[in-house]
Formats: structure tokens, sequence, C-alpha cells
DNA sequence: TGTACATCAGTGAACGCGCGTTCACTGATGTAC
DNA sequence: TGTACATCAGTGAACGCGCGTTCACTGATGTAC
């Protein structure tokens, strides 16, 4: 507010500009040091401000995390997309865990928090969205000889290896060079699908 | 301390009593409601009290995590040895996903938590015999052919799937068939090491 | 083109709450002699 | 066996802090006529 725009009383767009400021305190400050009042002092405005747009921390939360999933949605679409055919499900887990490493504190606030209300509208839609996706992404790779019956467990397999691996190297839980580019690689490789 | 018990000045072992009821609080409401104070209003002490014990929160919730891993290497291993040799990993696999859907607050402390003091000797000890246990559940398992580099990946990958599947059940991500014994094994099973 | 008015976005003071921390204290225990 | 005393565990009152929520308000916007 002081880069020398007019401090107005109406901001025009408080409602984006309380996001953004939310997922910054998110990225570099961590969950706990995001509430109403910090996204509020960070966004240059009253305390009070933020109840209009979202109602409580919960929808904040929430709607912060929509974005986060739309964002999913984009940056795993766009590395498959980028990849030849058959490298596209490498492609989609290498792009899962290059998300949660970039944006870890985003990614923390979609999977693991309790702090979400999952009836909001905004954030269920995202969320279908990225399961269609994933869920394309392993059938596409399936030889598509195994059994129905074989899908499911195949799609849930092939997601517990990925989101574990990004949960424990978000963790720390795993030595610096498991985070590199071909130990990714090679561990992804460790699933027999199909 | 209703029970008939005499309420006395000194509570013989409010240490050990703080750990139980902060483990209570954990799992019925919830590590936000975790707190020094509702530690030891449970415990039935002035508020002051777990300070003598364990100095600040961080202190309580890293002895904590440090019970809880305690735990989880007996857990583990008591259904290691009771399963035959050909059924070792996946025995072990089953334990740890049994053990976080046992004690999901206690498991999302150990393994997720901002809040721990990773210096905390107690912790460091017992982290490293839990890793120490994973390690040698996976080695057995290997059929001992690969190239040594390749160790490394075939533990990780285990480890990832084993605790992906973990997370994203206790985060209900997964559909209620998912939480079944035997599309737990199929699961793991598409595990490919060695 | 101008005026009146409803609507909405954002303000700022006030409130109560639970938290961690501090500190002088008191009750109990155990050890020295 | 008894007494004195150091040590330790737990108390309870007090403090300041940041939080969410409420509410009467004010400034700005846009629409009706």
């Amino acid at each position: 507010m002081e880069d020398g725009a007019v401090k107005r009383y109406h901001h025009g767009d408080l409602r984006a500009a309380i996001l953004d400021t939310a997922e910054a305190i998110l990225e570099q400050q961590g969950a706990a040091a995001l509430t109403l009042r910090a996204a509020a002092r960070a966004a240059g405005v009253s305390h009070a401000a933020p109840a209009h747009h979202f109602g409580d921390l919960r929808g904040l939360l929430s709607e912060l995390a929509a974005l986060g999933f739309e964002r999913f949605v984009a940056h795993l679409s766009a590395a498959m997309a980028a990849a030849p055919e058959d490298r596209r499900f490498l492609a989609l887990g290498l792009a899962y865990i290059d998300f949660a490493r970039r944006w870890p504190g985003m990614f923390t606030l979609m999977f693991r928090s309790e702090s979400l209300d999952e009836a909001r509208p905004a954030l269920v839609a995202a969320q279908q969205r990225a399961s269609d996706l994933l869920a394309g992404g392993v059938s596409a790779t399936r030889s598509g000889s195994g059994a129905e019956a074989d899908d499911d467990a195949d799609a849930i397999a092939a997601w517990s290896m990925v989101h574990g691996l990004a949960v424990l190297l978000l963790d720390r839980r795993l030595p610096p060079e498991a985070a590199a580019g071909p130990m990714i690689e090679a561990v992804l490789s460790r699933l027999a699908i199909g």
C-alpha cells in the first residue's frame, strides 16, 4: 500500500489480495501463523475485513485450498501434455512431487488439513477435477489386461507411492539424495501395475 | 482423582500421568486441543505443573512422540515375528497401517508434526530404533540380487507406498473399501522390489 | 445531466477467551546426624 | 528413634498476548428516475 498506490477505502479486489497474502504467510511462516488477523494485516486492511469475504478462517483456508487444487491440476496437466506418451505416468508422478516441494505449505493444507470445510463448493469442485486427472493418469498407463477389480488396487498403489514419497520428502524423513530427480524416477519405477 | 483415591499434594508419577492424558486429548480432541493447560486440567493438577516435567509444550509433545515410536517398534516387531518368513514384509506393511489407524493422532504427531523438537534425546533414540526396524524389514525381503545402489530406491519405494497409503487413509482420501485388509494386501503387492 | 437513495465494502473500538509464562509460596519427602 | 534441614513437586494468582467475533459506523459505488 506504500508503493505509490493511493490508499482507497474500497480495495477493488480485496478477496483476491487476501488469498494472495494468505498463501505467502502459509509458505513463509507456516500454517499456525495464518490467522484472519494476520491475513488482514498483510493485506493492509482492518482485521475485520476478511470476514466479509470468507466468513471465518475455515472459509478462507478452504477457498485457498481450492485455488491450490486448481494450480495442482494445471501443473500436472501441463507436465503430462509435454511428455512423450510412454512417459506420461512418470511425468505425472514427477510433477506431483514437484508441486509438493514448490508449494509445501499449500500441499499440506490441501491434503492434510483438518481445518478445511470439505463441503465448500469451490473446494469440492476443484478436488473433483484433481481426482479425475489422477484417475485418468493411472488408467491410461495400465496395460488394460487386468481384471476389473484390479483397477482400484492399481490406482491406490500408484497414488500411495507418489503421495507417500511427497509427504516423506516434505517431512524431511528421507536423505537429501532422495530428492534428486533420478532417484525419484528409480523409486517410482518400483511400481508394478497393469 | 475422584475415584476414591486420596488427593495428595505429590502425585507420585505425574510425568507419566500427564503423558497419558495428553495422548487421550490428542486422540479424542485433536492436536489443536492439546495444550499444556489442557493436559494439566485432564490430569487434575494445576496448570503450571507440566512445566516442571517438560519445560514447554514442545517438550511434552516430543516426549509423547518418543513413546509413540517405542510403541510403533513394538507393534511392528510383534507382527513380523508372528508371521511366516515369506510374509514378513507384508506383515510389516499391514502392521504399519494398523498402527496408523489405531492411533491416528499419535501417528500424525510422530510423522507430520512441525511442533516436535527433533533434537530431544528420547525422540532421537526412539526414531532411530524405528528406522532400523524398517530398514531391516526391507533388506530382509530383497532377493539380494540387485546392485548396491538399488537398495536405497527399494527401501524408499517400499516406505513411500506403505506410508502414503497410511496417510491417505487417515485423511479419508480413499474410499472405505480401501481400508479393508485384502485391499491393502492387493495394494502392497504392487511393489516390485529386489 | 443531475440528484436521491439503497447497497455494499471496509473501519475501528470493544469484548471475552484460552493460552504460555512468571514467581513467591507451600506441602511432602528424604537424608544427615 | 528423633529432629533439623535441604530439596523437590506442585500451587495459585497475576500478567500480557493474539485471537475471533460483534457492532455501530462511514466512505464509496452504482442505479433509478
